[in-house]
DNA sequence: ACCTGAACACCGTTCAAGT
DNA sequence: ACCTGAACACCGTTCAAGT
């Protein structure tokens, strides 16, 4: 075989079976990648840029969940999007550290940024300086509880020492620790926001 | 020469042209560690036990920063400890994607969450639950925010599209709104903590 | 246009060998 | 104990070749 009259490989196919694997194995590596789709390694050369394209293309993935729905108040704009953002990055956890080691280039991705700046901006009044430090600690948080949710720093799961705290956090979920943690500095960075708005209507 | 009389490697030296490296060109790999030691590839295993292991060194020295004076109020040491967190990795951008695509294991570094937590749960008088949310919160906060510093994330700085937000955001500078919302942000959890805690003098 | 095999320049790790 | 060279099983990417 060597070329067949429908093309059996494509970005999107390649992409998801990249993130497919990864959420399986906790990676994905190029040959891997082709052996499980039953390819060549150098054919998925001709329908991607290389390996930082497919983790580009994971991100355009997990990105897509943050669209905005119309008809919301600023507030629930900004908790969708935010709630968005962290469950879809903590859904799929072992992706998260490749997505951190790369720039964002994505344009799907930007274009949801931009999205939330544009909301903040006409409803919430925010001036362009205010715009930045709200965006910047949105995507603080989202990134940090993400990352807490999946990725493997389960700092006080050791057994390191004899601490009764630590011991008695052992106890507790992680999960929703994390998720009432996440909840409630959303919940201030809104409560703060909405004191430096400048109600437009 | 096979075995010299002193010794030339340490795993302490180890880790710290590993941490320079890293730096300097953006991360570090055994054969150029190796390279630079002076030394064959095969003799850094002598005296670490791996990739790994060297990343886990790095950790700990970023987290040696992270010690309280004493002397403090609880407000103060939560302060302290985040705000040197933020600085000694927001340092070392470069180190903080390998840090985060491995478990903790770094025995300092876990101390210096106890530590942290000690101080909560003995001077703020906060019980086991808002104990780890409070960590939590303030893990995120700083990861994020070294993340945001540090990582190649310039998620505005792309000339995507005619965004009049995302041209405004270009002019301003990156590092000073990602710390004023860092700033910001400490400053919502210190009032959310110090609302919560019960005082125990 | 799309798949292939072979080749290239890398990785991290191990291990018998030397002193 | 500590350094070495050689070997191993991997990576990601390229490229001439086939249809």
């Amino acid at each position: 075989m060597a070329r067949p009259h429908k093309p059996i490989l494509s970005r999107d196919l390649i992409v998801g079976t990249a993130l497919e694997l990864t959420d399986r194995t906790g990676r994905f590596t190029v040959p891997e990648l082709a052996h499980r789709l039953g390819v060549s390694v150098s054919s998925l050369y001709h329908h991607v840029g290389g390996r930082a394209d497919i983790v580009e293309g994971i991100r355009g993935r997990l990105a897509a969940t943050l669209t905005l729905p119309l008809g919301l108040t600023w507030q629930e704009a900004v908790i969708h999007w935010a709630t968005a953002y962290r469950d879809s990055f903590a859904a799929h956890p072992a992706a998260i550290p490749m997505l951190v080691s790369q720039t964002v280039t994505d344009p799907g991705t930007l274009a949801r940024y931009d999205e939330l700046a544009e909301v903040l901006h006409t409803q919430a009044g925010l001036d362009t300086e205010e715009l930045i430090v709200a965006i910047t600690m949105l995507d603080n948080l989202c990134l940090g509880a993400a990352l807490d949710l999946g990725a493997p720093s389960d700092v006080w799961a050791a057994d390191h020492r004899e601490s009764a705290l630590t011991r008695a956090v052992t106890a507790t979920s992680r999960e929703s620790c994390s998720a009432a943690a996440f909840d409630r500095q959303l919940d201030l960075i809104v409560n703060d926001l909405a004191r430096r708005a400048m109600p437009v209507a």
